[in-house]
RNA sequence: GCGGGUAUAGCUCAGGGGUUAGAGCGCCUGACUGUGGCUCAGGAGGCCGCGGGUUCGAGACCCGCUAUCCGCCCCA
């Protein structure tokens, strides 16, 4: 019997870690210059947790969630999102207090029980930025901007932010009889277990891939002309700062999320190389969860955006210049110079230099191909004749060009070449 | 949760009832002394996804399972 990783779950090589490393010190990078810090939260929670903020409609919840009993008989869920944890430990160190404003980010595993695809996995990973405690429309742009900007460092061209306002209550109320009464017609004919689900929810019928619930939605207006005088002027206002800030972004009132804690502001970013699962991350302002979770009235905005989603679009336009190669491999040309090339390689790495040698003693045309496949542009060979002079041949691979060196100036031979 | 495709070497894939299962790439070794890439020669590496069935005989046909991919659903 042989074992392999559970459905949905993937292990990441020694080939691809590089990606996850770039990935997320890039989002490091970019989150620290606009004062993020990062906030770590255990992988399950109380299972209340996410049935109380995510919503009882919601897939996530329904259907989803890796749930189960604990041995002292409490329910405990793996977490199927970031952001409502993050409140949790928010509301438990007071890491927001009243009229403060947070910002917090994250790097975590979620887990899903949804039946794998590309670019969908059970246990699949997320960045993600919270700003909590303003409810200005600078939060929600700020939020967009640094999304924009992370993909941008990733050099993933072409993404637009997808943007949308879900208003606040009272909007999302006359839209969602707006929606129920322009597309009875066709909910009419679909299954009853279907029409429950959008009688609950509406909005959840916007983003249905289905040609005839496209069809059906064609006649609902979109959610923007209901938007109320505060929720019209912030939406304006995101805008308006959004070109300011050279964001690109179009209005697109098909976004409305999974997550029953929006309100207001949502968004997306999408990518046409990940097939049916098109979304890159997605967020939102959520001004209602913290009260939600037994803390004061608290305004946030914040995203998640998807890992291995990201690697599959930088995959696929091959946006990884260089992998892990390393700097130097040193030779043994003879037996007896081994230990003055350990010697040498200790020397190389002390400067910070990635240094390779063969510890098998194979010939030296088996040291010169493994030095060749490892990518390392120079190769440094010491055998006897070196020995006796205190010398070292310096070849650089990619031509044929080779010389010698005094052994003292090797490291800052190779540092200069490299 | 529903529908469809696929599963053979490390990778991409051929073989569609009949001896010891193949190719390309990759890997290892060698082609006079201590020199890579190109070429040539040799070699290692397979429970043909797992379990059952049909058959004189199954990698191949049938059933179940598992995994994976695509679509639905949903979303990162």
């Amino acid at each position: 019997m042989r074992f392999q990783a559970p459905r949905g779950t993937a292990d990441v090589v020694p080939a691809d870690s590089f990606k996850w490393q770039r990935i997320e010190s890039v989002f490091r990078e970019v989150v620290r210059l606009y004062g993020y810090y990062e906030l770590r939260t255990p992988t399950f929670e109380d299972t209340e947790l996410f049935t109380r903020t995510a919503g009882e409609t919601s897939d996530i919840v329904t259907k989803q969630m890796y749930t189960f009993m604990d041995k002292g008989d409490r329910s405990i869920t793996l977490k199927p999102e970031g952001t409502a944890p993050a409140m949790r430990a928010l509301l438990e160190h007071n890491l927001c207090p009243t009229g403060a404003v947070a910002r917090l980010s994250y790097v975590t595993p979620i887990f899903r029980y949804e039946r794998p695809q590309k670019g969908r996995l059970r246990e699949a990973h997320q960045v993600g930025f919270e700003l909590v405690g303003s409810s200005s429309p600078l939060a929600d742009a700020e939020v967009i901007e640094i999304t924009m900007k992370f993909y941008q460092e990733l050099g993933i061209a072409g993404t637009v932010a997808m943007i949308n306002s879900l208003g606040r209550e009272s909007c999302r109320q006359q839209f969602r009889e707006a929606i129920l009464t322009s597309t009875a017609a066709y909910l009419a004919d679909q299954p009853l277990e279907f029409q429950e689900k959008v009688r609950k929810n509406p909005l959840r019928l916007l983003d249905s891939k289905d040609p005839s619930a496209q069809e059906a939605i064609k006649s609902v207006p979109p959610i923007t002309n209901y938007l109320e005088g505060e929720s019209r002027a912030r939406f304006d206002k995101i805008q308006e700062l959004l070109t300011d800030a050279n964001v690109p972004y179009q209005l697109s009132p098909e976004v409305v999320r999974g997550l029953d804690y929006y309100t207001e502001t949502v968004f997306e970013v999408q990518s046409t190389s990940l097939g049916a699962q098109s979304a890159l991350c997605g967020g939102g302002r959520y001004d209602n969860l913290i009260a939600e979770l037994g803390g004061p009235a608290t305004p946030s905005v914040g995203v998640a955006m998807g890992i291995e989603r990201a690697i599959i679009v930088m995959d696929d336009a091959g946006l990884w210049p260089n992998g892990n190669e390393p700097d130097v491999f040193v030779i043994q040309a003879t037996d007896q110079a081994q230990t003055e090339c350990q010697r040498l390689a200790r020397n190389l790495r002390q400067s910070g230099l990635v240094t390779l040698f063969d510890i098998d003693s194979r010939s030296m045309k088996s040291q010169l191909r493994q030095a060749d496949k490892s990518g390392a542009p120079i190769a440094l060979i010491l055998g006897e004749d070196e020995l006796a002079k205190g010398t070292v041949q310096v070849k650089r691979l990619g031509s044929s060009e080779q010389f010698e060196i005094p052994i003292s100036d090797v490291v800052a031979k190779v540092l200069e070449l490299k």
